[in-house]
DNA sequence: TTTTAAATGTAACATTTGTTACATTATCTA
DNA sequence: TAGATAATGTAACAAATGTTACATTTAAAA
């Protein structure tokens, strides 16, 4: 069980018997899920930590209408609504459900707290989780902030090529799965690629694309 | 100095004279800055925790094109940049520059950790902070991804009504200011807001918006 | 009160994106 | 290889929003 902890990013660098000695002193406890139960209702108070030893949940969104919106799946091992244990409103922000059978280990807020005074390395893992949360809403929110569907794709490029790429980019998603992830239609997103390709930016294969005019890509996100 | 810095968010609930004790443990500074100085340059890594004693600070964002996107002020007590002191990529996310003269106290990030291990009071602050922030930005995320000024018009006024207000809602804002907001122009959210009424749905005063059908409301983010 | 500035209403038109439908091409599988 | 399936190209049209310009109303200042 324990070393299955060990490879979760919160208990990173701690070893099997380091967590055994860490978990003699502190309340907790596993838990057995079934396929289709339903873990936290969304508004419900956070005061456990929950973690994901095995199988697989998801979390749905839903609007005020009563409607079921997005879902987000969680893998395990991984830590639920981690940057919803603390903070003004630590309500789970979504409806947790399971898709598979699994376990999940849970430990009371102040018994985590604890946790977290007492294991220097397993506090800095949190806070490293916690704040790679805000750092990606951060980044998503940039990209959600772009308007047209030309500065989407400009981002996305740019952001391939900050990663290493260089002016031949390797997409591993197709354009239709690409909308999606950028929440337009695919016939959008192909017309703005076409329109790309004949003003001379970029060409578009279905497993790369090359970057023609670097400076006119730039621009479209000037301004 | 410590009064202070005892009521800002990282060390609430430790008194003036318990922060001199925890200060006189960690290697720390204070730096003076002049209005128009540059703090820190965006990409820059963060190896230090920064709190902003006094005076007032702006965070710009900067495209590829290197043109100057949005402005974020910063007031006093306050701290710098807390998400991005941990996480993947502790890197400066804005150009930071005084708006005022000002002093910060600086905290090496290898003291900061030593210091939340010190005082679990300033841990779990630290924490809320860094949570607080993940929060938000979820908050605005979902904002973000409502397709049409109805939605967004929508789902703002039901805001208002679970934080308290009953259909009869206090607008402190013009729509200049709101469309601004909502990122949109002026006329559009004008033109929305007269359809809207025009549906039997709101009627939109200068100072306040009071709801006539809150089903309809409902029903605008719902499927 | 008069004047001025800000906020709002409104309309015509342009631009962008979505919707729908179908053709064409690539990829996978039997 | 043949057929099925997925991915992409493309077009006509609808819907939503932006742009621009100006009129009207309200609030603030002189």
């Amino acid at each position: 069980m324990y070393h299955v902890l060990s490879s979760s990013p919160l208990f990173r660098g701690l070893s099997a018997e380091e967590l055994i000695t860490l978990f003699q002193r502190i309340n907790h406890y596993f838990k057995q899920f079934r396929s289709g139960e339903m873990l936290a209702q969304a508004g419900e108070n956070v005061d456990k930590a929950i973690l994901l030893i095995s199988g697989r949940l998801q979390g749905e969104m839903v609007d005020f209408a009563g409607n079921s919106l997005k879902i987000e799946e969680l893998d395990s091992p991984q830590m639920v609504a981690a940057a919803f244990l603390f903070g003004p409103q630590s309500r789970f922000p979504v409806y947790l459900s399971a898709i598979t059978d699994g376990k999940i280990l849970v430990i009371p807020k102040k018994d985590f707290i604890s946790m977290l005074s007492l294991e220097p390395r397993v506090m800095v893992n949190y806070i490293n989780i916690v704040s790679g949360k805000a750092q990606f809403l951060s980044g998503k929110i940039t990209f959600l902030s772009l308007k047209t569907i030309r500065e989407k794709i400009a981002y996305f490029l740019l952001q391939q090529m900050k990663n290493g790429a260089n002016d031949l980019i390797t997409i591993e998603k197709t354009q239709t799965n690409l909308a999606a992830l950028f929440g337009i239609t695919r016939p959008s997103l192909s017309r703005i690629i076409l329109e790309m390709e004949n003003q001379g930016i970029l060409t578009w294969s279905r497993e790369s694309v090359k970057i023609l005019d670097l400076a006119k890509l730039n621009q479209i996100l000037g301004k």
